[in-house]
DNA sequence: AGCACGCCGACT
DNA sequence: GTCGGCGTGCTC
C-alpha cells in the first residue's frame, strides 16, 4: 500500500504530493485526511503531512515509509481535504498554509525538533575533548549555552550566537554529544487563556519612552507598543489579541513577551476561559442589548422573493442566487426563512456577515430563533473558542453558524445554504495568505453539496450584479420598502466657499442647522466620516513638509491621548504647544510613535500646521461648536475593548448622546428609533482613491448611511457634505438609483477592461536591499514576457509594470510590483505557479542570471494576489 | 525552509 | 591538513 502524502511547512516549490509506502502495522491507521509524521528530505527529518490520497501499489524506487499517524482518526473529511487542496491551487498557497485556514490550528498535532543534551557525563566530556580547533572554540562557546538546559532548539542557539551553528551542532550530533528529538504535540483544548500586562516599572509615560529606548528587538517593540495601547485604550490584554495588534505571529509573540518578562516589563497571567461566549444564558444576561427578532411573516413581496430562493434550495442542484433589495426591503427575513427551510431539511447553512456588523444584535436574532444550535466563529476568539466552536459544528451540535469571512469553512457535514449577506464588502476577501475570497470558497463548496450560495446587498458590487444580470447567478429582488418606511430626504451640500464663510469645523451650516433642530425637537443624529485619528499629518508652516514615517513611505497620523485633555480653549496662545504635548504621531503603518517635534525635521522651523481631520479632531470640533450636545465617537480606538461597540450602540440607544460620530461602523448595525438625520463630513473621501471600485464602495458607503435617518415617525434627512456637488456618483447615491450607477459603472468597466471584463492578478516583490529589488523586479517582468511568448503564449494577459506599491516602503521593506489583467483559467493560473517556482527553486540569486551583488540582505519574497481587494 | 554536499581561500 | 563561508540542489 502507498499513500500520498503533502508535507506541511515546505516551500511554494517544493509543495507537492509525495509518495510513502505504508508498512504492514500502519495499514489500518494511514487514510486520507489523517495526520502522519514522515521522514523528509536528506537528513530525513521528521516532518509533519497530511495523506490525501491511498491505493494499492509496489511501492517507487527511493520511497520511504510514513512513520506514524498522530491523532486518533482523520482531521478532515473527504470535502475538506478536497477544498484545501482547492484553495492551495486557486490561491497559489502552500497546502500547509490552506490547512491552517479551513481547519484551527488547536485541531492540528504538529511536530517539533529538538535537542537534548547526553545524559551520559563522563562521555560528553571526553567527547568534548576530541572537539579541537576552531570548531572546538564555536562547540564551547555553544556547550556554554545549552550546558543547563535539558532541552533546546536550533533556534535558540542561533539567536545567542553571530556564526551559523548548524555546523557545531551536527559535529556535535556527531560526537554523541547532543542528540536530535522529536515531539508529537497533541492537538490541544486550549482550556487556557494567557493575558499580559505591563509591569510596575512601567507606571507612567517616562517609564515606557525609557523602556523603549531600551529595547533593539523590532518584535519585542512591537509587543511593547501593542501592550501600551492596550493599556491606555482599556482593550483586550489577551495574548493572542496582543499579537494581532502587534502584527505577530504567535511563535515571534510569544517569543518578544518572554525577552520583556525577562526584562520586568511585563507580567503574565493566566487564566481560565469561557469557550463559548454566545450562548442563550450569556443573551439573557444582557437582554437589554437585544433586540426582538423580526416576526417571521413575510410580505407578499418576500414571500415572493423566498419562494424563488426555495426552489433552488429544493431543486437538489448546486446554485446560486443574488438577493438585491433596497435598504429596508426585509432581506434578512427572507434570509431567515430560508435557513428555516434549509435546517427543516435537516441540513446546514452558514451566514457570513462582514466584521463590523457581528454584534451581539445580529447574533442575538439568530439566538432567539434558532438557540444553541448556532455557532459563532469570528477573529476575535480565542484559538481555545475558535476549535471549539469548530467541533461543536463538526459533531453535529450546532448546524447554524454565523461569522466573518473564515466562517466559510465551518465543518458543516450536510450543508444546504451558505449566505454572505452585504456581498460587496471587501472583508470577503483575505490579505494574508492564503488570499482567498469568501465567494469562491462558497461557490465550490456549494457544488460539493448541491448547495445554494445566496449573496445579498442593496448594493451589490458591480461584479455580482453583472453575474446576476447575465444569468450566472439567479437574480431575486426586493424592491419596496416595508414598515412603511420612507426614503429620507437627502440634500447635498455644497462644502465649498465654506471656509471662506469662516467656518473651519467639518461641519457645515446646513448640517448645524439639522444638528440644532435635532437637539430642539429631542432628535439624534448620525455624522459618518471615514477617517480615524485626529489631524490626518501635522506639516511645517515655513517649508510646509509634513512629517513621515522613518520606516514607511506615509505620513505620521495625529492622535490625541485623550480627546478630553485635547479639547482645551483654542485662543489659549499655549493651544498649540498643548497640542504637541498631548498628542502622538502614530504611523498607520508600522505602528511607529514619535512625540511631535521641537522643530521641523527639515528646516528647523518652530510652528505646524495640524492638517485634515479625523473622528478624533471631528469630535472636538463638534463639541466646541455645539456645547450643549452629547457626542459619542465610535471608531477603530474607542472600540478595541471586549464591549466597547455594544456599549456605544447601548448608550446611543438609551438617548445617552445627541449624536453618533464616526467612522464606517455607524452605517452598520440596527436601527435607531429616534435618528432623524445623517451627516456624510466628506463624501469626496473616498472617491479620491486610486482603485477601480471607488465609485462602487462610495456608493454602498453613502447608500448604507443614507439609510440610517428617519424611521416610520421621525421624517429623516439625509445631509451630504461634499466640495464636488456635480459628482455623478454622490448624485446618484443621493436618488438611491443603484440601477443607473450600475448601468454608467458597467459600461466604463467594460471600456476600460476591468473585472468583471477581466481578472486582475497583482505580483509583488519585496526586499529591504532597493538596488537587489529593482534587478529581480526586472527579471521577473522580462520572465512573464518570455514565458508568454513561449510555453504559455496562449493564455491572453496584458502585463503592466513594475510599479513601486502604492505604500512603496512598509517596515523598511521597499515593495514592487506586476500587474496583470487576464483570465483566471487553470492555465493562468498553471503560468503564475510556474513563475512562482522558478523564482523559488533557482534563488533571487540565480534568477537575476548570475550578476553577484555583495549585500547580505538581498533577499526578495514574491506573492501573488488575484483580484485583490484594494488595486 | 532546512539540510547536505562541494568548492575555494585562509590559516595553522 | 582544517575550518568556515557560500553557492547549489533536492526533498517521495
Amino acid at each position: 500500500m502507498i499513500a500520498e502524502i503533502y508535507v506541511l511547512d515546505v516551500p511554494f516549490h517544493a509543495d507537492r504530493a509525495y509518495t510513502y509506502y505504508i508498512p504492514q502495522t500502519l495499514e489500518d491507521s494511514v487514510v486520507p485526511g489523517s495526520v502522519a509524521e514522515v521522514p523528509f528530505g536528506r537528513g530525513n527529518r521528521r516532518m509533519t503531512g497530511i495523506v490525501t490520497a491511498v491505493r494499492d501499489g509496489e511501492a517507487p524506487e527511493g520511497s520511504k515509509p510514513v512513520a506514524a499517524i498522530v491523532g486518533d482518526g482523520p482531521v478532515l473529511d473527504g470535502e475538506l481535504l478536497g477544498l484545501c487542496l482547492f484553495v492551495k491551487e486557486y490561491t497559489l498557497s502552500t497546502f500547509g498554509d490552506a490547512l491552517r485556514t479551513v481547519v484551527p490550528p488547536n485541531a492540528l498535532s504538529k511536530i517539533v525538533t529538538y535537542y537534548r543534551v547526553n545524559a551520559d557525563t563522563d562521555a560528553v566530556k571526553s567527547a568534548m575533548q576530541a572537539l579541537k580547533g576552531a570548531v572546538g572554540e564555536r562547540g564551547r562557546l555553544v556547550w556554554s549555552l545549552i550546558e543547563h538546559r535539558q532541552r533546546f532548539t536550533r533556534q535558540a542557539v542561533q539567536a545567542e550566537v553571530d556564526f551559523d551553528c548548524t555546523k557545531t551542532l551536527s559535529a556535535m550530533l556527531d560526537l554523541g554529544i547532543i542528540e536530535k528529538c522529536t515531539e508529537v504535540k497533541r492537538s490541544s483544548a486550549g482550556l487556557i487563556r494567557r493575558t499580559y500586562s505591563p509591569s510596575s516599572a512601567l507606571a507612567d509615560g517616562d517609564a515606557w519612552d525609557a523602556a523603549f529606548a531600551g529595547i533593539t528587538g523590532r518584535n519585542q517593540r512591537k509587543l511593547l507598543d501593542a501592550l501600551r495601547h492596550a493599556a491606555e485604550e482599556g482593550s483586550s490584554r489577551e495574548e493572542s489579541a496582543l499579537y494581532e495588534a502587534a502584527g505577530l505571529t504567535q511563535a515571534a509573540g510569544h517569543n518578544a513577551a518572554k525577552a520583556l518578562a525577562e526584562k520586568g516589563l511585563l507580567v503574565a497571567a493566566e487564566e481560565t476561559d469561557y469557550r463559548n461566549p454566545f450562548t442563550v444564558e450569556s443573551l439573557l444576561a444582557e437582554a437589554g442589548t437585544v433586540e426582538e427578532t423580526p416576526k417571521p411573516v413575510l410580505t407578499d413581496e418576500q414571500a415572493r422573493a423566498y419562494r424563488e430562493i426555495e426552489e433552488l434550495l429544493t431543486g437538489g442542484e448546486p446554485a446560486a442566487a443574488l438577493l438585491y433589495g433596497v435598504t429596508g426591503s426585509g432581506k434578512t427575513n427572507v434570509i431567515l426563512a430560508a435557513i428555516d427551510r434549509v435546517l427543516a431539511d435537516g441540513r446546514g447553512a452558514i451566514m457570513l456577515v462582514p466584521e463590523i456588523a457581528l454584534t451581539p444584535q445580529t447574533v442575538g436574532i439568530f439566538l432567539r430563533r434558532y438557540g444553541d444550535r448556532i455557532a459563532v466563529i469570528h477573529s476575535g476568539l480565542s484559538a481555545g473558542e475558535r476549535f471549539d466552536a469548530w467541533r461543536r459544528i463538526r459533531e453535529g451540535l450546532a448546524d447554524v453558524v454565523i461569522g466573518t469571512r473564515s466562517a466559510v469553512f465551518a465543518p458543516l457535514s450536510n450543508l444546504g445554504l451558505i449566505v454572505i449577506d452585504e456581498e460587496q464588502e471587501y472583508t470577503y476577501k483575505s490579505d494574508a495568505d492564503p488570499k482567498y475570497h469568501a465567494h469562491d470558497i462558497a461557490r465550490w463548496r456549494c457544488r460539493e453539496h448541491g448547495a445554494v450560495m445566496l449573496l445579498s446587498s442593496a448594493t451589490p458590487s458591480v461584479t455580482s450584479y453583472y453575474k446576476a444580470k447575465t444569468g450566472v447567478y439567479r437574480l431575486v429582488e426586493l424592491k419596496e420598502r416595508y414598515n412603511g418606511a420612507a426614503l429620507p430626504a437627502v440634500e447635498i451640500y455644497d462644502m465649498r466657499g465654506e471656509t471662506a464663510r469662516g467656518n473651519l469645523s467639518p461641519v457645515g451650516a446646513r448640517l448645524a442647522e439639522k444638528l440644532r433642530e435635532d437637539k430642539a425637537a429631542g432628535h439624534q443624529a448620525i455624522l459618518f466620516l471615514n477617517r480615524r485619528g485626529y489631524n490626518n499629518y501635522v506639516a511645517c508652516k515655513s517649508c510646509g513638509r509634513s512629517i513621515k514615517c522613518p520606516n514607511c513611505s506615509v505620513t505620521l497620523t495625529y492622535h490625541a491621548y485623550r480627546s478630553r485633555l485635547a479639547r482645551i480653549d483654542k485662543t489659549d496662545e499655549r493651544y498649540e504647544e498643548n497640542r504637541r504635548e498631548n498628542g502622538t504621531l502614530i504611523c498607520h503603518l508600522c505602528g511607529h510613535r514619535e512625540k511631535v517635534p521641537e522643530k521641523c525635521p527639515a528646516c528647523g522651523h518652530e510652528h505646524f500646521m495640524f492638517m485634515g481631520a479625523g473622528t478624533q479632531k471631528a469630535e472636538d470640533d463638534i463639541v466646541s461648536m455645539f456645547p450643549d450636545l452629547n457626542v459619542l465617537r465610535m471608531d477603530y480606538d474607542t472600540t478595541q475593548s471586549k464591549f466597547a461597540h455594544e456599549e456605544i450602540l447601548a448608550q446611543f440607544r438609551r438617548g445617552e448622546a445627541d449624536v453618533l460620530l464616526g467612522t464606517q461602523m455607524v452605517t452598520k448595525g440596527h436601527d435607531f428609533p429616534r435618528v432623524a438625520t445623517v451627516g456624510v463630513l466628506n463624501a469626496d473621501g473616498s472617491l479620491a482613491v486610486d482603485d477601480y471600485r471607488a465609485a462602487e464602495r462610495t456608493f454602498a458607503m453613502l447608500t448604507q448611511v443614507i439609510g440610517r435617518a428617519g424611521r416610520a415617525d421621525v421624517p429623516g434627512t439625509a445631509v451630504i457634505q461634499t466640495y464636488d456637488p456635480g459628482n455623478e456618483v454622490i448624485r446618484l447615491a443621493a436618488e438611491q438609483n443603484y440601477e443607473k450607477f450600475y448601468e454608467g459603472e458597467i459600461k466604463l468597466r467594460k471600456s476600460l477592461t476591468f473585472p468583471p471584463f477581466c481578472d486582475i492578478a497583482v505580483i509583488t516583490l519585496s526586499g529591504e536591499d532597493e538596488g537587489y529589488l529593482g534587478l529581480v523586479t526586472t527579471r521577473m517582468y522580462e520572465r512573464v514576457i518570455e514565458l508568454t511568448r513561449l510555453d504559455f503564449r496562449d493564455i491572453p494577459l496584458v502585463l503592466y509594470g513594475p510599479f513601486e506599491a502604492p505604500i512603496y516602503r512598509v517596515q523598511n521593506t521597499c515593495r514592487m510590483r506586476l500587474v496583470l489583467k487576464c483570465r483566471l483559467t487553470k492555465r493562468t493560473r498553471a503560468f503564475l505557479a510556474e513563475l512562482l517556482t522558478e523564482f523559488g527553486k533557482s534563488g533571487p540569486s540565480r534568477f537575476t542570471g548570475g550578476m553577484v551583488q555583495t549585500r547580505s540582505a538581498r533577499r526578495v519574497t514574491v506573492s501573488v494576489d488575484l483580484n485583490p481587494s484594494t488595486v
